[in-house]
DNA sequence: TTTTCCCTTACGGAAAACAGTAAGGGATTT
DNA sequence: AAATCCCTTACTGTTTTCCGTAAGGGAAAA
């Protein structure tokens, strides 16, 4: 199984750095230089371009605390644009504690960074999983904030959607998610409602029925 | 929130060692330290004692490669029986590749670890979790080896039924399931048996339907 | 050998899900 | 005011699931 061979990690704090290397050290990636600074990671990746020996990925944080070094690149969000206007073909991923869909968004489709994460506490999980998906020309999103995205492309993903959904994987029938929605005074309340709603999330969802459909949301993490 | 204050690490591979290290740090536990032998462990668990300060926790490898150092314990399996015996309110944690699930019996009812996290592709994840629920006064299991335990109180989940539910959260109906065991050679492959083993795994998992028990399986890693 | 036990399979009825159609009502448009 | 659109709901029939019962067969026990 190939994999990246070369990765620059920019994070001001040393230990998650760590964290983020041991990762990599998992998954067999040999070249891997660390920074602290986004100038740095700025400078490295040209020099490396200059030496011929570019970089295939950037991890970087989006905030970077101001100590005594002034910066040309005071945030990651600044870092990543020039980059991918500059260097289309060196993947990004956003490794932040900032978990606003907006940020999320602006870091995604204006940006142009190829993945964003989550620091918590499946942050490391999903940035292995984010580095396979990035390796594979795909983009990823944390759980947590995947819907910053999906609601742009394929319409949303309601509340009313999510509590059925809930309901579904906890073992209720149509008929007493009605009676619930009935009690709870949330509407549309009929079966044939609930039928057509569940209906309509299979189709969106690719899923061949109910059990799918949860199958599905849960590896997501909508529900 | 409270949590281990001081922590021994073991293991022979340095960049396991650090992502371990990184996992502790993102829990913020101040006092770490790190080896790369049995005998280093034992005789820093022992000193500890001695000096009042000791262990809440060892996290430790199983299999160490020798060289040229003799040992006195040569595998983690010896170190964790031994400390366990002395000192049974110190904590364990085995973290290994091997995911035998033997062996991981081994290590949990006869040695008395308290956890065992297998070093896959989420390993770090699990860890993190398994350091809470030990901290916690339980016992954890990677999803991967959960059913080596399970199988001792509550009979067994067999790669039959994993391969059911596989299907079942693929959106496969029990017709379809049939026809898949007939054509793999798989038995039973009834659609009455089929439909009975699920009917006994909603039992065993206390599902009120096919949809519940999906989200249940997944919820706990088993697919 | 016979009996017993358990697993596999088949069958039938009730409940639920699935799929399609249609009626009613509110909101907006013409 | 009338027409249109869309959402909610009801109704119907088919498919699938759910649950109990029972026949058949192989393995172990008496």
């Amino acid at each position: 199984m190939s994999m990246f061979k070369k990765v620059l990690v920019s994070d001001d704090l040393e230990c998650i750095n760590e964290g983020v290397v041991s990762v990599l050290h998992g998954m067999k990636i040999e070249h891997i230089t660390q920074v602290a600074y986004c100038d740095d990671a700025f400078l490295q990746i040209e020099k490396a371009i200059l030496d011929n020996e570019p970089f295939d990925l950037l991890i970087t944080d989006l905030s970077f605390v101001a100590d005594h070094r002034s910066q040309k690149y005071p945030s990651g969000e600044m870092l990543i644009r020039e980059l991918k206007e500059k260097h289309s073909d060196l993947k990004i991923i956003a490794y932040s504690v900032e978990d606003n869909l907006q940020k999320v968004r602006t870091i995604m489709l204006q940006c142009h960074a190829d993945a964003y994460v989550c620091k918590g506490r499946h942050g490391l999980k999903q940035l292995a999983q984010a580095i396979e998906e990035v390796y594979g020309e795909k983009h990823y999103l944390s759980p947590q904030v995947a819907n910053a995205i999906r609601k742009k492309m394929a319409i949303e993903i309601s509340d009313y959607d999510i509590e059925i959904l809930k309901l579904l994987s906890q073992g209720f029938i149509q008929k007493e998610i009605s009676s619930n929605f009935t009690q709870n005074n949330i509407h549309p309340a009929s079966v044939s409602s609930i039928e057509k709603k569940i209906s309509k999330l299979c189709d969106h969802f690719k899923a061949k029925n109910t059990t799918q459909l949860v199958a599905i949301v849960k590896d997501i993490g909508l529900i």
